[in-house]
DNA sequence: GTCTATACGAGGATAGAC
DNA sequence: GTCTATCCTCGTATAGAC
């Protein structure tokens, strides 16, 4: 009699970078849709097509997983904010591009917003450190004072005013399944057009907001 | 030789009416911190001063508590909806009005939001139904059409505009703790102070945002 | 580097006494 | 109506083979 073949399947790969990259895409979609209390592992290995001892074994624990999926996401927003032009000397023009930088990263990455909701009320922003906030702000509070300044805009206070903006912007992509009855049915809210006309919107309200009439 | 001395404590009270309001309050606050999925029924019945078992002799299970959290706060905010004036004929004082009355509102449950972002997100809006959606949203919609007729507010997607709106005014208690480092160490972004600084910036941008200039 | 198998704790839910 | 005690499932994390 031969041996019985073995019931264990082939691994599907052995390049490491390969797969904690696929990691870190599947762990991305499972903490936007359930928060780092709610994220399963095995739901993450499931989508990765990969076992859970891997997620352990690349990144420690599901901490170490979470840490590396928002590193991630914040370096790849900085690098958007670095390549728009946001130092042209008139301030409305600085801040239009702004928000078309971030609605725009948002358009192609729609979940990301849910990520940071979740840091931010079930983690109480343990992990969106202090630097990065700064890093993502700054420079949106820098245009509004500038406007303000320059009698541009409204003598609004340019913290609040910054993060209502951003408010303005993601809102739409974090409550899409409890808005989504007021259009009609079978309307995709993530359809191109639907995205651009989110972009169009929000764009128009956001600048509109703090222009002086 | 006595019987030794039961070691149950008293029942706190025999009022079922008082228990589940009790364990109501409690659980919308859990629910806000952790949504359904994350709410730990222990965690309720401590806050509560009774035992997780009371919970299940009251609501069935969970999700029946959640589901009765939910109709509470809708509740409540349609009621404030029918208080407000919504019909003068002025678009712009209409929209003030609802605005306001919703900043309010926020200002005195600034928790809530955070209970429609998980039930959206986490839930994909499963318990917040087709109906209190719309019983939410329709006075908001109708007031940015009529002033789009009346010529006073600018042209946009009524529905995106309604939606980027409520965005703008609930962001703020949703981030707090993402964003709290903009301001100096030892700021309480839930201070009355804070809250009113909230309420006049945002209702000026969202109002402005729709205006012609 | 990847897999299988399992230990171990946490938490929802129930049974039954009072 | 409220409490205590317990069951059982699920999910993180680890051990060890290949």
């Amino acid at each position: 009699m031969s041996p019985p073949p073995t019931k264990k399947a082939a691994p599907a790969t052995r390049d490491a970078e390969a797969t904690k990259a696929r990691i870190l895409d599947a762990a991305e979609n499972e903490f936007a849709r359930a928060g780092l209390l709610g994220a399963r592992t095995e739901a993450i290995a499931a989508k990765t097509g990969v076992t859970k001892s891997m997620i352990f074994y690349h990144f420690g624990d599901k901490e170490g997983l979470y840490q590396a999926v928002l590193e991630r996401v914040v370096a790849l927003r900085i690098s958007s904010i670095q390549k728009a032009d946001l130092h042209n000397s008139d301030a409305e023009v600085a801040l239009r591009n702004f928000i078309d930088s971030f609605l725009r990263d948002l358009d192609g990455n729609p979940q990301i917003p849910a990520i940071f909701f979740y840091e931010g009320i079930q983690n109480k922003g343990k992990f969106y450190s202090q630097i990065a906030i700064t890093a993502l702000y700054t420079p949106l509070v820098d245009i509004i004072r500038r406007g303000i300044e320059a009698g541009q805009f409204r003598a609004v206070d340019p913290l609040h005013a910054a993060v209502n903006m951003i408010g303005m912007c993601v809102f739409y992509y974090c409550s899409i399944d409890n808005v989504k009855h007021l259009w009609p049915a079978g309307t995709n809210p993530l359809s191109a057009e639907m995205k651009e006309l989110h972009r169009m919107t929000a764009a128009e309200q956001t600048v509109a907001g703090l222009l002086i009439r």
